[in-house]
Parts: C-alpha cells; structure tokens; sequence
DNA sequence: AACGTCCTTAACATTCTTTTCACCACTGCG
DNA sequence: CGCAGTGGTGAAAAGAATGTTAAGGACGTT
C-alpha cells in the first residue's frame, strides 16, 4: 500500500470556490450549494477551464485549446453543448443563480450572479 | 493459516462507521446493519481503500495501487469486478441502501443512501 | 485426488458520454 | 427590414466506460 497522503496531502482536496460554485478538482467534482452537480468528465474541463479567468471573458478557442488540445476546427460547436449542459445541471441545483454569461462573437464568461430578485 | 498476527490487543478491535456500514478492519469483516456480509479478503480491501476517503471520489488506480500495489495495468478490470461482488453482498443485506457509486471515466464514492424501492 | 473457495481474466451486455447534425432564435449591421 | 453570422437546443449517431457472467487456474482442505 502506498499512503500518498504524505506525498500531496493538499492536493487531492484542492477546491475552488465561486460564490455557490465549488470545484474539486482531485475530484472532478462540482457542487453548488453543496449539492453535487454530476458533472460528466468533459463538462467539468469546459467548467474548469472557464475558471482559469474567473469573471473574465474567455475565448471559445481558449477554452478548446485548454480541453481538447489543438485547435478548434471550424465551426466545431463542441464547447457549445457542453456549455448548454453545464448550464442546465448547475441551474437545476440553483435556478436563481447564472453562472456562465455568453459574450457574443467572442467566447464566455465564468462569473455568479444572482439573477432576479437576489433570493439571498 | 495466517502467521502468529494474532496479537496486538486493541488495535485489531478498531471499526470504522458509515451509515449502516461497519468495518472491523482487525477481523476484516464488514456488517451491514448488523449483519455479517462475509466479504472476502479482496473485497474487504477494496472496500477499505473506498473508506480511505468517504463520501470523496477515489480513481480506480488509486484503488489498484492501495490493494494490489503498483501501477494498474491496462484495461485491468479487477477493480470492477470486486466492486461488483461488494454491491451483491452489501444489497443483498439491506437493498434499501446504495453504498458504493460510479463517477463515470474516474472512479468510485462510497456513502451509504438510502434509495427507495427496495422490493422488486 | 477430489472438492470448494477465491481471484483473475476474457467476452459480451448495458449504460453513459461525447460528438455531430439539423433547425431555430438571436445579434448586429447595411 | 432582411441578410449573414453566431449561439441555443434537442436528438441521433458514434464512441467509451462500466456492469455482468462465466470459465479457468491457484490454493488450501478434506
């Protein structure tokens, strides 16, 4: 048996957080609100990825480059469903909160806002 | 026949507790609600190295390496398998409970839910 | 030697994920 | 207002990973 744990104790729980967002990236797990958002592998990257910026704008290129590798062919619209179940798992779990803000002809944007009346 | 382990007193009555689940990991029994579930020795230690973190996801090969040692070969699907038996045993006892999830491309949680149906 | 248990492995079945495509809505601009 | 480009979405197709079963071998016991 090799206990790692005095290897990378830190590492395995590394999180990271955003308003009710809260990434495991040892995991690969997502919570909002402490719920788990059973993100899919794939899902989770795109999410990571738009974490590098947090409340900054990101390239979908950007965001291809850092999932998939390479570059994004033309008119790939991967990103794109992926974001779209991103933002259906996260919004069942909390539908008063918006978390990815599309820029259009540019890319996303990975910040929380509330978004009527700011139910907390 | 085991060699002369047979000792040290208190240590081996150590048990571990999650939800219906006991593990006296000195005897190398698991209890499901109080009942015996006579896992085998393999089965035992995978289900031990799911208890390493609980309720946390732990990749197959982080499982591999705490039972088996080493790295996890190719396609090896023993992990699996045992996981597998685990579930029989542990549901056979109380089918009301799930206690070992998939992550799907990562690996497996253990946390004891209570499911519903638990007839068919 | 025969038997039983356990572990491993292989093969097939099943489920879940990822990609792709089509169609529509929306944006920005001439 | 209408066009062209961009993004949203649902669903099928394709691809992977996991679930499941069973055969075979190692090992210990009778």
């Amino acid at each position: 048996m090799n206990h790692a744990a005095a290897t990378t104790p830190t590492l395995q729980d590394e999180t990271l957080s955003l308003g009710p967002l809260e990434l495991r990236l040892g995991d690969r797990e997502a919570l909002v609100s402490g719920v788990r958002a059973s993100l899919t592998v794939r899902e989770f990257e795109v999410l990571e990825a738009l974490t590098e910026r947090p409340d900054r704008v990101i390239t979908r290129e950007d965001v291809y480059g850092r999932v998939w590798g390479g570059r994004m062919p033309y008119r790939d619209r991967a990103v794109d469903v992926h974001v779209k179940r991103i933002r259906q798992k996260l919004g069942a779990i909390a539908p008063e909160w918006t978390f990815v803000h599309t820029h259009f002809g540019i890319g996303y944007r990975l910040s929380p806002e509330a978004t009527d009346g700011g139910q907390q």
